[in-house]
DNA sequence: CAAGCCGGTAACTAAACAGTTACTTGATGG
DNA sequence: CCATCAAGTAACTGTTTAGTTACCGGCTTG
């Protein structure tokens, strides 16, 4: 959850220097981000408390400050660790390596699974929304790190273009937007939709039925 | 904006009454109430102040509270409000007038223009489903307002099943949750995509091409 | 083994906040 | 013309909050 590599890097003066189990700085560190992230996912920027995040990190507001400067810096380092983590995973998936409309399905299943694994990021990406994304913005970390998804899916779509299989007209951009579109909506505003329409739309059957749906939804817009 | 009739519904007693430009109970209220509207959309319900809501209104909080109880007492009234205003013009629509395939790109079409139009109902929509719909599932007004939208939307579907234009598996509510996710996605998530693919989505060019997109993949997914 | 450094604790502070109370103003009806 | 009542004002209160400060204790190094 967090690379242990930093301490080892940054100490050539305490090459010997092994932690004792009641002092663990990288252990206290992750625990912080981890308690952020569950606590700005459940209650946004402006719902958020630090005392919350450091009792929920079984530790206290001194450190949290230590570690991350404010609330906001945290804040920030949680989106960072969250955009990180799905873009790698996405990466692994290697697209390319199936056909064309193979590639384009085990992209939508992914997506749709990761959304459905990880409700935290949804939320976050909502909170950073409602305020028209103030902090991501200031982030230096993530200009590299989704042009690597555009350009893939754009290579896919073009192998399939010429496969005849595919659309001329279809775009990368339009078909992730799509694809992350039809997941996120029916996750992160389950709620409301539940509530207004009287129908569990997170059980089992429905989620399965929805996972179809995306799939079918994807390659019909785009297929030939 | 607020329905002027009740104050002479309950005054039997003061039958002559007319208020001043200086005291008027009914602006005030809705002034509240769009002022409102406007502080929870931007700073999500966590984030949202109660004086800043009062000077907004070009009023105090001892107006808000004697008219609306307290500060989630009027976030409901507020997403109620919004959900009324919507359902109300989706009716209006009259979507069965049509041949079936006009109908549903009717219904996408409307939904995308007025979640274009209505930033501040998909914010509340977020800000609500952060909230695991809390208090939307203590509204009591809201039970009958949504039937009416599956119930025609299912009658414009089975039309096209018979005329052989659509496919048999076609689920009103799937059709539905399609056409608002990609209207909903696009918007409510424009500011996080437009920072990291680079590129601004809410351009006229891009909006058009998007509600292009979204009539285009909704009809595919149906169309025999 | 002593100095000091670093991970960690807990009590504190100033500001912001939701909600309340005491008061003012002005129109109306007896 | 005065008593009443509702609309509206503004200062106040107790609590919560982000951020700080003073302190503790054990490990490492000279």
């Amino acid at each position: 959850m967090n690379d242990i590599g930093e301490s080892a890097k940054k100490k050539a003066k305490r090459p010997s220097a092994e932690r004792t189990a009641q002092r663990d700085p990288e252990r206290t560190r992750a625990a912080i981000l981890e308690a952020a992230t569950r606590e700005f996912a459940e209650n946004g920027m402006g719902g958020a408390r630090v005392d919350s995040i450091a009792e929920r990190a079984g530790t206290n507001k001194r450190m949290l400050y230590h570690y991350f400067g404010d609330k906001e810096q945290l804040y920030l380092r949680v989106l960072e660790e969250a955009y990180i983590s799905i873009r790698t995973a996405e990466r692994a998936l290697n697209i390319g390596t199936r056909s064309p409309e193979e590639g384009i399905g085990e992209l939508a299943l992914f997506t749709w699974r990761y959304f459905l694994q990880h409700p935290e990021f949804l939320s976050l990406l909502g909170t950073e929304n409602l305020h028209r994304a103030r902090w991501l913005r200031q982030s230096v970390r993530l200009k590299e790190l989704h042009s690597h998804l555009i350009g893939e899916l754009s290579q896919v779509l073009e192998e399939g273009k010429k496969a005849g299989v595919f659309i001329e007209t279809a775009d990368p951009l339009h078909v992730y937007l799509t694809i992350a579109s039809l997941g996120y909506f029916y996750l992160s505003n389950q709620y409301t939709l539940s509530t207004i329409f009287g129908r569990d739309l997170i059980t089992p059957a429905n989620l399965d039925a929805w996972e179809r749906h995306i799939v079918h939804v994807t390659l019909a817009s785009i297929k030939r």
